[in-house]
DNA sequence: TTCGCAAGTTTGTTGCAACAAAATTGCGAC
DNA sequence: GTCGCAATTTTGTTGCAACAAACTTGCGAA
């Protein structure tokens, strides 16, 4: 996931100076021009954080961050006291700021998020960006991969794979589904040529200790801490 | 002589924005709570450059402009065709800007300004503490880089490049970032002309001591102690 | 029923050609 | 001297065919 940031805003000079201010610290910055540019941008896993305008429309926080933990949102409000259809958003975002805001701030959270971790209303939580499962940590902010201290090196691939299972740990990931979390679009790929880059993967975790990838015949792969032969008794 | 800029507006928005943007390329801003102040301030000779936001009220440049030809006016309109009144305000003002504008029009006009202006210049800009990585250290007051005590000449642009690396050394930096925290606004730069300069940096500092510039493929660049444990990923 | 085992499935691994990305060079513009 | 970019070289990544290994299933014999 790059570290996009969406603005979602009515107000063009608000937009203009926030980009300018942004970019200047580095961040990519992107206009949201209605509702559906967020869910198309934060659903494709391109976008680190939302700034929404609170001028611009009411909206409800609450599906989106059921489902994509790791984006923050970040309110901007026109008066202290929000107006009535705010309350569950102010609840939901991560930030919120009341205009006049001091940009610093907006910058001050948004680079902290970028080094560190997700941060919430409530302090930083580890939700995203140091994934971690076992032994094994994923950082996508520095691109690491580290088990039991040791650096793993991996490709480009296999880290979206890896970071695909390190979501959600348990569930098992079907070839099917990898390929269309992992892979462009437009790319046509074996179910098989997943196989490859797990066996892949799980050489390169194997280097500093025990199996994590497990394989579920003709379903998919799934991490798990011990490489547990299935429990299920036989005929 | 400092290099400051008042702001006269009724925005607090705006302007705890501008003042962001301005400060962010060193100029010195205050905000003018009425036309008094702009007397006050402009007559006291520590204001090079004067911004006023259309929305405040008509102003008749005309008075400080025969007293104060060194200081420029810069208006700004809310409406591509001024109202009344503001005819010979925009025919007297140095720069005119309809909003939405863009700050970088904005700044670019300052930094013109303060360019002429540098016969005076004097370096008392307030010490930042270094920035540093492992045996690298980069002075942006006296603009210098050194490592292992040993000064490494750089570009400007290069020094930018590296700054912004130095910022958050750990963190992948994608091209599109490095170009926009590091280029002019207008720039349309290449992603790939960034590996060239990349180049030059590592380059430049190889020559004492191992590799820093840690390329992480189709991400970007980071810093990195040890450039690699020349692990590569099993393909 | 349980066991052995052959046939059929699914998964693991390897080598390599094709491709993609990054490093470097050189040149023109300023 | 600095910069951007096109062109070239170098390096790294990916997909797939081919084969090996592991696992399942079905079925006949004990």
């Amino acid at each position: 996931m790059e570290f996009r940031i969406l603005i979602y805003s009515r107000d063009a000079q608000l937009f203009l100076l926030l980009q300018h201010v942004l970019a200047t610290e580095g961040f990519v910055v992107s206009l949201a021009g209605g509702a559906n540019d967020i869910l198309k941008l934060v659903f494709n896993d391109r976008v680190r954080a939302v700034v929404i305008d609170g001028s611009a429309t009411r909206l409800d926080l609450y599906p989106f961050r059921a489902k994509h933990p790791h984006v923050s949102f970040i309110l901007l409000l026109n008066q202290p006291v929000p107006p009535r259809g705010f309350g569950s958003a102010m609840a939901d975002a991560d930030l919120v700021l009341t205009r006049p805001f001091d940009p610093s701030l907006l910058i001050q959270f948004l680079r902290r998020l970028r080094v560190e971790a997700v941060v919430t209303k409530r302090g930083t939580r580890s939700a995203e960006t140091p994934l971690r499962f076992a032994d094994l940590e994923m950082n996508s902010t520095t691109v690491k991969v580290r088990r039991n201290g040791h650096e793993v090196p991996l490709t480009a691939l296999q880290f979206r794979l890896l970071r695909h299972l390190l979501k959600d740990p348990e569930v098992v990931q079907s070839r099917d589904a990898l390929i269309a979390a992992c892979w462009s679009r437009e790319a046509e790929v074996e179910p098989r040529t997943v196989d490859i880059h797990m066996g892949h993967i799980r050489r390169a975790l194997k280097k500093y200790g025990p199996d994590l990838i497990r394989t579920v015949r003709s379903h998919g792969y799934a991490l798990a801490a011990e490489a547990s032969p299935d429990n299920h008794p036989l005929t």
